[in-house]
RNA sequence: GGGUCGGUAGCUCAGUCGGUAGAGCAGCGGACUUUUAAUCCGUUGGUCGGGAGUUCGAAUCUCCCCCGACCUACCA
């Protein structure tokens, strides 16, 4: 009994997929399955750029042969003529198909293909009566089976899971989830180009470091066999930019992933996408116009504005993005706290202590007050905001300011309350690096499992002579959620990070 | 980790007071030569996330577990 119902439960799961495979048994038995010989010469955009505007009379006096190939969205079969809409990379079109015009036989197999076939359609150009821009097949053939049912056409695939899960599907079923990643590519693309117009060198430095440095992160670790050593996924390209730096290539950039062993959320991926660049006889202040550039331009190349809706807010990049400190920001956005308070690192230990923030001994007042600016106001910078000058015991690669060795010349750069950028005047004092990997050996010793390694390969690189250099990072996926209106990181990325099924 | 919501046919979803499973789309059979989510007639398809319990009887109530979304916390 149990038997049976475990036969009959496996035949209706694949009942669907069953019938398909059926029919594509029928057409390998013609010979035909699979053809790649269909000369696919228009796409579905292009033939209505061009043609739309065309009459039905001058469509018939000037006649114009399509030959366009797509995936089968939708089919409406009726007796002895049908409509189809296709879908290509250039959008939709719709096909009509007359059994007069394409023959009995290939008309009967026609109506056996299914929603989700891919066929390739050869006729002319006509409009229907409703006025709709069609072609008619004079031949059509199938050029690829589609085993497996799409989802339902109307409210197509919704389910968040199966959109991260099978991108596939999603982008056959979505155009938001195509425009999105077009999108994506055409930022990119900008990215790279501005960067390039500017001077600056592309270059591609390891992904797999013997030891994992230029940020406080912990790292994916990996093993090579031939050397028999630990590797370790790269969390940042940054030690390697400045080295090169130090070689002489005085403006470099770098677009690629980096890995973090560490949460997801919906504004965290274990892999993402970093654009660094380092200038030499730069710092930060220039740094932070450059990067209100970089911002400004792929807005202006991915949406053609400066000024667009963020889930449902306007957010403005055309107007010089603020530049507070730490104890500015807070003042501003939270008027109840006075400058005295928040210079009183007694007074801001009992604050965050009321606040339930965890403290370490030995914090110092530049540390409390990022606490203090994290809790209270960091969330609430929806206009860009440039945060500088950070304390110099959690900014262990930044050059410390000239006139307050206990803050460094560094800045975060938040848009709708998330860190999007992160850079700052390198510290290219070799002896002072050193004391501060020391510092950072001595946390990780004492359990920090993100405080960094002291890295003597670098201390070396960095004795034979780091021009005066400034450094910047921009967050890639968190920016094409900006501008792609995206809640989640997942959304920009086509393939997320997943839990196995 | 905490909270909220959710998991029912291939897909999108209903399912009342606990009474033994429903619709639309897709599929299959039929009608239909200008449709637009085509329409019309007929029809196949279910481990109701998993397990245990209560009950004469559980998709529905209870407990445990799994999976997901969102929020929150952590991870600068």
């Amino acid at each position: 009994m149990s038997d049976q119902t475990t036969t009959a439960s496996e035949q209706d799961e694949n009942h669907i997929i069953a019938e398909r495979r059926a029919k594509l048994a029928e057409w390998r038995a013609t010979g035909k399955a699979y053809p790649n010989d269909f000369e696919r010469e228009n796409i579905s955009g292009k033939i209505i750029e061009l043609y739309d505007s065309k009459t039905s009379e001058e469509l018939e006096a000037n006649p114009v042969e399509v030959k366009v190939a797509g995936r089968i969205m939708l089919k409406r079969v009726m007796g002895k003529a049908s409509f189809i809409t296709i879908s290509d990379v250039g959008g939709r079109i719709q096909i009509y198909v007359a059994r007069d015009k394409v023959g009995e036989e290939e008309y009967a197999a026609f109506k056996r293909w299914d929603i989700g076939d891919i066929v390739g359609v050869v006729g002319p150009l006509f409009r229907t009566k409703t006025n709709e821009l069609t072609v008619q097949a004079n031949d059509i053939r199938l050029l690829s089976k589609s085993l497996r049912p799409l989802p339902e056409k109307f409210h197509g695939l919704t389910d968040q899971e199966q959109k991260y899960r099978m991108r596939h599907l999603d982008l056959i079923m979505n155009e938001q989830s195509r425009f999105t990643f077009v999108a994506r590519s055409r930022i990119v693309q900008s990215i790279r180009n501005y960067m390039c117009s500017h001077g600056f060198l592309e270059v591609e430095t390891p992904m797999m470091h013997p030891i994992p440095g230029g940020a406080s992160a912990r790292p994916f670790m990996t093993h090579h066999n031939a050397l028999d050593m630990p590797l370790y996924l790269r969390i940042a390209p940054e030690l390697y930019l400045k080295k090169l730096v130090v070689g002489g290539f005085e403006k470099v950039f770098e677009l690629n992933r980096n890995f973090r062993n560490e949460g997801m959320s919906p504004r965290h991926n274990p892999e993402f996408t970093m654009m660094e660049f380092y200038e030499a006889y730069s710092e930060y202040h220039k740094l932070m116009d450059f990067t209100e550039g970089v911002l400004r331009h792929s807005a202006r190349e991915a949406l053609g504005a400066e000024v667009f809706e963020y889930q449902g807010r306007t957010l403005d990049l055309s107007k010089p993005f603020d530049r507070l400190t730490m104890v500015e920001a807070i003042m501003k956005y939270r008027p109840q706290y006075t400058l005295e308070q928040l210079n009183d690192a007694d007074w801001l230990r009992q604050r965050l202590t009321a606040m339930k923030v965890e403290l370490k001994p030995g914090m110092g007042l530049g540390t409390l007050q990022l606490l203090m600016f994290e809790e209270t106001t960091e969330a609430d910078l929806w206009d860009p905001t440039f945060i500088i000058d950070y304390p110099a015991e959690i900014s262990p690669l930044a050059r410390s300011s000239d006139a307050n060795p206990e803050i460094t010349e560094r800045f975060e750069l938040f848009i709708v309350g998330r860190e999007i950028a992160n850079g700052f005047s390198e510290l290219n004092d070799p002896e002072d690096q050193a004391e501060r990997f020391m510092a950072q050996a001595k946390a990780k010793d004492a359990g920090d499992e993100e405080a960094m390694y002291y890295d003597a390969d670098y201390i070396r690189a960095l004795e034979y002579g780091l021009p005066p250099t400034g450094g910047c990072g921009i967050g890639i996926d968190r920016l094409v959620m900006l501008l792609t209106d995206s809640p989640n990181i997942r959304d920009v990325i086509l393939f997320p990070q997943m839990r196995p099924e």
